[in-house]
DNA sequence: TATAAAATACCGACCATGTGGTTTCTTTGC
DNA sequence: GCAAAGAAACCACATGGTCGGTATTTTATA
């Protein structure tokens, strides 16, 4: 880190990096721990250097929560667009942005985890989600809108609920099974 | 606030009220706007006089906390003691434990959204919520073990979720219905 | 195209404030 | 009298935020 101002510069990259690191700390140590100091030292960059890109904590906050929305979006999307049946299309995309069935440590940061500790910790973050969630449920409400369909999606969160605190799941592959089954058109019949 | 010293001593109902308004600030504001002084505030009393029923502010929080988890165990004791059906009282008592259906403001203070707000922010509670959940389902294993018990309790946890985060959910009633009925020994046949 | 100027990226020292925690003291209650 | 309840005045430190500086990149201009 000497000659830290003849390092090609690379906004781009740190403002991605600050990002990044930003949603690692909130998840492995909680919003509390996410000083301008500890994410300037997990980028290699300084506190001032932070406050380049974001000029205050609450934008630094903001920023990494509506980058983990738009990645929840973004996979929500492109599940949808290869699902050959337009029937709980929806529903089955938020099962898999939602659950993770990958057995190893953490297959990439969980952006779902973000957004929730963040939202749960911060009620303007809150209002956010809520009316951003709000407007997602209007906008697939023709395929995705039966009181089935919502029920399976609210198993879903407590999937994540359950799992992010460390609460044993007997079955989980067999439960999302079950809940894949359930966004099937026929099943309430 | 005048003559502070000269008021009663009730540290008994000092304790309670510091460990109730801790909870309430929890939930209005979040786990980092919990210090001693905003609690002491609240309560009428001083920073010194908080620290003097607990040491450290882990300690205020980590007894915030067992007092949530034994009002909310109390909670589904009474409500299990008060249920004929041995299938699936476990999981009954849950769902009136965990969904509100009062309309108005709040009835009280939701136990349950400070044990999730309080475990959601910090890991080492998040253990000790896993530990005493894991062992709960162990202690009604018997009758409430079923995966669609499970779920039911799933469902439960996502609409306590969505509830505080402000996401609408159609029926909620009916939706309660249902799973109650889900919770019949005859539903899986 | 060369170069001056403006804007950007980032550093590093500084400040005010709020926090958790310590200590000392006064008052109450047994 | 003595232990507990609580007040009140401290302290050290981390934090969010400001500011002025320096190097680099982009843009304007001749």
């Amino acid at each position: 880190m000497e000659n830290a101002y003849k390092r090609k510069k690379q906004p781009e990259v740190i403002r991605r990096a600050l990002l990044d690191q930003a949603a690692r700390i909130t998840l492995e140590q909680g919003l509390s721990k996410v000083t301008f100091q500890a994410v300037a030292d997990a980028v290699g960059v300084t506190k001032g250097g932070v406050m380049h890109h974001f000029s205050t904590k609450n934008a630094l906050v903001l920023e990494v929560f509506n980058d983990a929305m738009a990645k929840f979006e973004a996979e929500v999307n492109t599940a949808m667009a290869d699902d050959p049946v337009k029937y709980g299309s929806f529903t089955r995309a938020y099962i898999d942005a939602t659950i993770s069935l990958g057995e190893q440590g953490q297959e990439e940061y969980d952006n779902q985890a973000t957004l929730y500790v963040l939202m749960l910790g911060d009620s303007e973050l809150r209002e956010l989600w809520a009316k951003w969630a709000n407007e997602q449920l209007k906008k697939h409400a023709a395929t995705d809108n039966t009181e089935t369909l919502c029920m399976v999606r609210l198993v879903a969160d407590g999937i994540w609920l359950s799992d992010f605190s460390g609460i044993d799941i007997a079955d989980k592959q067999s439960l999302r099974d079950r809940l894949i089954k359930m966004t099937q058109q026929d099943f309430d019949l």
